[in-house]
DNA sequence: GATGAATGAGTCTTCATTCAT
DNA sequence: CATGAATGAAGACTCATTCAT
């Protein structure tokens, strides 16, 4: 595996290799990016650079992986919200998810180039699909058993249509020729996906506020 | 552009060099496959290929376009059946589409592979969901106006993210390492699709019990 | 492996660059030699070279097989003379053998070099060793049966120790810093195999003749 | 040269890396080890080891020429036995150097290896030739003017030549690939030399019993 | 004394593409 | 049309060695 620094300045020329390397990715893509210039914008030779990562696809393993994470950990923002209804969850999710995807849309863009010839790469992202693909799984059930979700839903076959929905709406959006609106995104998607569901428009808030009354 | 040949055995050759290219580059992929092994799948010299395209791109275009041809045609079914409403439709185009793909499956990994390097390539695949897409947003239009789908959907996004949905859901079924049932999955779209659309479940049958009527 | 030439001038620029390499591995030895040095002797591009070799070593272990498949045929001379004894015809393989070797000398400690880190090319020595041993051992076992060597003597130890005695010696002669004489050292070497083994100085000869008489 | 450390420290420091050096040369050959390698087997940091020497060369001379004189030294062993003959004199010299080169046969094969490239290690072994050779030569000139040995003998040529012989065979023996028995080399290798010189089998013996008598 | 970060010279190797036959 | 020999641009990568801390 790639070296770690036993020292401080190490840690600081990994870290610079880590950032050269995202820039130079973002610019160039995979492919026709160096490690010439990557040790280049790190400002450090490129023998240095071997002794931090093995490759320019070791590097790229660990510059994805850390974004995958970011990309997962903002999906798990915490649900202030306890009178939230599912759709509201929903929103969320979807806002919060274009939101990362945005921000990193230009590295995204290579880890989807790389994942197609990447096989460790590919499983970085399988493992985020997965992952998300679990948590809805679990939400759908949920709904369903409360008779707030179309009951004929297969809670795999769902979860995987929708989650790459989603997923491929960031692609088109952010990475793709035309302009969308953010807040236009958000809300299509979430009515797309609720209504696919088939949740009651009403369910939890209505519910609640039921309770309350 | 490429050569056309004129002979005979020109012609014959050209469709071997094609076949060759399509064997080599699903075995391979587009980055591992080189000339010299096509030329050699397809019998041909080294030279030869030269005779009859540019470069592995040219070639790798040629027939991706005839690929994604293809694919939308078998979309372009016949609406044989006059009387079918539009779930019948939506799931129709699903089982097509989902057929196509998995009889051209493993050229699609690459096709997606290469739409993410090369321009070319991209703008096929991209013409090909433009003009899914636009079908797609002229079917929920004349839906809606007929009171038969949720007005608050917006087309376009809309037609982008369901026609996403089936694109990257046949990816992952047809090249993940899970296992799924084609019927079942043809049937969850279909509903999801459906639902997302809010599409009134008796509205064909309506009118073909109408009609009927 | 190397691809093989199929026209009549790619076998000349193979040839040539065999010759290139001997000359080039006899002036700088085997590790200093660059490619790009014996393509530039062979006066071909370096890309050429890799048209028909592999790396250096795979035309390295080409060029020593040839020059062992030669040292030991020329030590398969023919017996032309029917009457010679065995001390004759041990003196003949000592003297072909020296002169073949000075004749290879340069490329010789070549091959010992690589031989000493290259399992192939030290199977290719080893492998002339054990075919020149085995026909010591048959003519050892021999001259035992007719009471013309010392029967104490074990066949293969000797056979190894002997056939070792002339190749060190040869090494030592024709690579080492010394000066000596070719018919001084086939004399001598002669003397102590034949004494070695016990042999009746005028064994054969004797006989031969008093055949004759 | 190499630093010779002054503290006690430093001595076990030094001392670790000659292990440590040997141990790695040993088991990956001279040109696969690695400064790093050798480092890491002897615990100490990568920059440490130019404390002590120059060079992965320097470090090697110093194991090869440590390991020649014990070769040499176990090979002088003190004639105990005033009244044995040279065919005991040699006996014991063979064992003595059959059992000193098993024991050392994993870096005597990295020796040999290195003779071949670099100049200060060949002139080790050439040294240690020349010794032995040296007192072999002596002996076989005392033995011939004794009457003990066959006159027509070149001592030059017959010490290198005998010498190679035992060399050569304690190579093959320890390194080739098949199995020797220990005892039965010395008796082969003292028989064919005690041979080879002509030395009269009862020589010593007669002596011995002369001065008995 | 010890550490380990940094350097860069030096080669190998691939493969698309050209071109003489 | 077909062949396959020849080319060379382009980068990756290793590892001994230096040097600041």
């Amino acid at each position: 595996m790639d070296a770690q620094p036993r020292s401080a300045k190490g840690r600081r020329t990994r870290a610079r290799l880590l950032a050269a390397g995202k820039a130079v990715f973002e610019r160039d893509g995979f492919l026709q990016a160096r490690i010439t210039d990557i040790a280049a914008e790190a400002e450090v030779s490129h023998g240095s650079f071997y002794h931090y990562f093995d490759s320019k696809e070791s590097l790229f393993r660990e510059i994805a992986e850390e974004v995958e994470v970011r990309l997962v950990a903002m999906d798990d923002i915490p649900h202030r919200d306890h009178e939230s209804g599912p759709i509201d969850r929903i929103r969320a999710a979807n806002r919060s998810y274009l939101t990362a995807y945005k921000k990193e849309a230009r590295i995204m863009r290579v880890i989807e180039e790389v994942s197609r010839y990447d096989e460790i790469v590919r499983n970085v992202r399988v493992k985020r699909d997965d992952y998300l693909v679990a948590r809805m799984e679990s939400a759908i059930t949920r709904l369903q058993a409360e008779g707030n979700a179309d009951a004929r839903i297969d809670t795999r076959y769902a979860a995987l249509a929708l989650g790459g929905m989603v997923a491929r709406f960031a692609e088109t959006m952010f990475l793709g020729g035309q302009s969308f609106d953010l807040g236009e995104a958000v809300e299509q998607l979430t009515l797309l996906w609720a209504n696919a569901l088939g949740i009651q428009h009403n369910a939890s808030r209505a519910r609640t506020q039921d309770s309350v009354a």
